[in-house]
DNA sequence: TCCATTCATAAAGACGCTTTATAGACTAGG
DNA sequence: CCTAGTCTATAAAGCGTCTTTATGAATGGA
């Protein structure tokens, strides 16, 4: 009263396949009285005879050869989804869909995905770009596998993990007195017309804080939405600009000086944010791997170990 | 390093359906940690996470629901495939294809089939008409499950297996002198004159072995090829007809009278004939069962034991 | 006729699966 | 805020099953 198992309907396809008993036991790597149970098995849990054997050969019945052909299409379809599913394990097959910041977008995770590609050539990667809040709420939502953006709170459903500090440099033209210094303190930011981002960005948030630790108020000359509208305006003259160092590199700035941002340093953090309780997949995995690896390459970006 | 089972991915789909470890194992039958046991092993053999838990839910992962999606359906496939094998077994699904003599395929099979069709209703019986000598060849080409037809000789292909004796019947017009007897002798046959079913059919065998154990030659008035026109050649007056009991059952033969043959009697063997060391379907064998059961009923005809 | 090959069978051992018992973790309700 | 209830994970023990080794029976070819 056992029921029909994967193995005996291998095994009794691969008899069919040979006509033999002992070469299918050959070519299944086991001995030829295990086929002989398995087969007795197979005929018992389905109550019919499927081969009948002469002392020489094992020719199929009707029945066992209308079984077979039904079933061996079936069992070749459910190989290819086992190995299609496996494939995910080895990287052969596998989507990475996160949510990142533009700067991050545009300079750090290119190389990322480049190495990827390299070493796994099956993966594709969709980045959707946003800024922090959206970030979070787009992981949150299960829209993306993960995020990486600035701090979130941590809640119930979403889980933060810290991976560097992105250093704030100050934008200014090359006119300016700055430019023969090799670094400003946060505490002359005060007393400069400072353009900052707007509100809900990260960016923003960290320079409040430090402000704010310093008790110095936040009075920004102007305020913009973008990096590129706020390099604009830094070139237009409007005042100086904070912009994090990842965004700095992939705007070509000839006119324009950055000094980083020294007592206390000006940083803003940078997180992974994923969903609490919800594993990632085996290629989100090696994203994040490669990803941890460049960091750990750059000396600009203070990282951090992985442990939470 | 064990590989994927039907169970596991059973238990993987309930566990996905339902949403719940520990209702899945109800739904099952086991027990929760046998799940989580199977579950772990399913995921051990594809390296793939399938299922997220929590302490409350559990919920598949993308990879996990895009396999529970394409395993599915194929797993529901090859249900209902085994159920259509087993179908075989219950007799509710089955194709009979035999050969036999136009005497018994009008008379004695159109009952068993007429039961048959009563107790299992989902079974196919085609029937092949034939003289002896083909319906072994039929036999032997495989293109009959079995046949019922006179006595041919077992050579390695072919199993014989007595089924039981079918008289020969004298048959003569109603004016004839016989008309008033109750039985007529084989040696009274000797000095009539005979119309007998040509050389190659199983009736014309019996006569002449019978003739020449009494060391009589065979002298037929006329030959004929079907029992239809020795019929006509009787009530014509072309002398007096043998033929089986099978055969004049289906005659209605107001003008003639019929007489069994003794001593002694004459009889022509009637045989099963199948194909040396290959099974019959359990439709077969049904209905072998129920022509058994018929001919046990019949006292006209002599019944045999089912041994060999 | 003899030998080699094939399938069937029996017994023993190994392996895996299931169950029982228990711990840890989270939710709901007071 | 705490407790009760529920759900999954883990460990150990018992059981069943499957595989292997050894052997028999039968067939076909040399």
């Amino acid at each position: 009263m056992t029921s029909v198992t994967l193995r005996q309907m291998r095994a009794f396809l691969a008899i069919v396949r040979l006509g033999s008993f002992t070469a299918a036991a050959r070519q299944l790597h086991l001995t030829q009285p295990a086929l002989t149970v398995q087969l007795r098995q197979l005929e018992q849990a389905l109550g019919v005879r499927l081969l009948d054997r002469t002392t020489r050969t094992a020719t199929p019945t009707r029945i066992g050869a209308e079984f077979a052909r039904a079933l061996a299409p079936l069992l070749a379809e459910l190989d290819t989804v086992l190995e299609r599913v496996q494939d995910h394990a080895t990287l052969r097959t596998g989507r990475v869909d996160l949510a990142t910041l533009p700067s991050l977008a545009s300079t750090v995770l290119p190389e990322v995905i480049a190495r990827l590609r390299v070493s796994s050539p099956g993966l594709r990667v969709r980045m959707r770009e946003a800024v922090t809040g959206p970030v979070g709420e787009m992981v949150r939502a299960g829209l993306v596998d993960f995020g990486i953006g600035g701090s979130v709170a941590e809640d119930g459903e979403l889980e933060v993990q810290h991976l560097f500090d992105d250093p704030l440099l100050l934008i200014f033209p090359r006119e300016h007195g700055f430019a023969a210094r090799c670094s400003v303190t946060l505490r002359e930011l005060g007393e400069v017309p400072l353009l900052l981002p707007e509100a809900n960005s990260g960016i923003r948030h960290a320079v409040d804080q430090a402000f704010a630790a310093l008790g110095l108020p936040v009075q920004p000359a102007q305020e913009a939405v973008s990096t590129g509208t706020l390099v604009g305006m830094v070139r237009a003259g409007l005042g100086l600009g904070v912009l994090p160092s990842t965004a700095v590199e992939m705007q070509v700035i000839p006119d324009l000086r950055a000094l980083p941002i020294g007592g206390p340093p000006l940083t803003r953090p940078i997180a992974l944010v994923r969903r609490a309780g919800r594993s990632l997949s085996p290629a989100a995995e090696a994203f994040l791997a490669v990803l941890r690896e460049c960091l750990a390459r750059r000396s600009d970006l203070q990282p951090v170990s992985q442990g939470d």
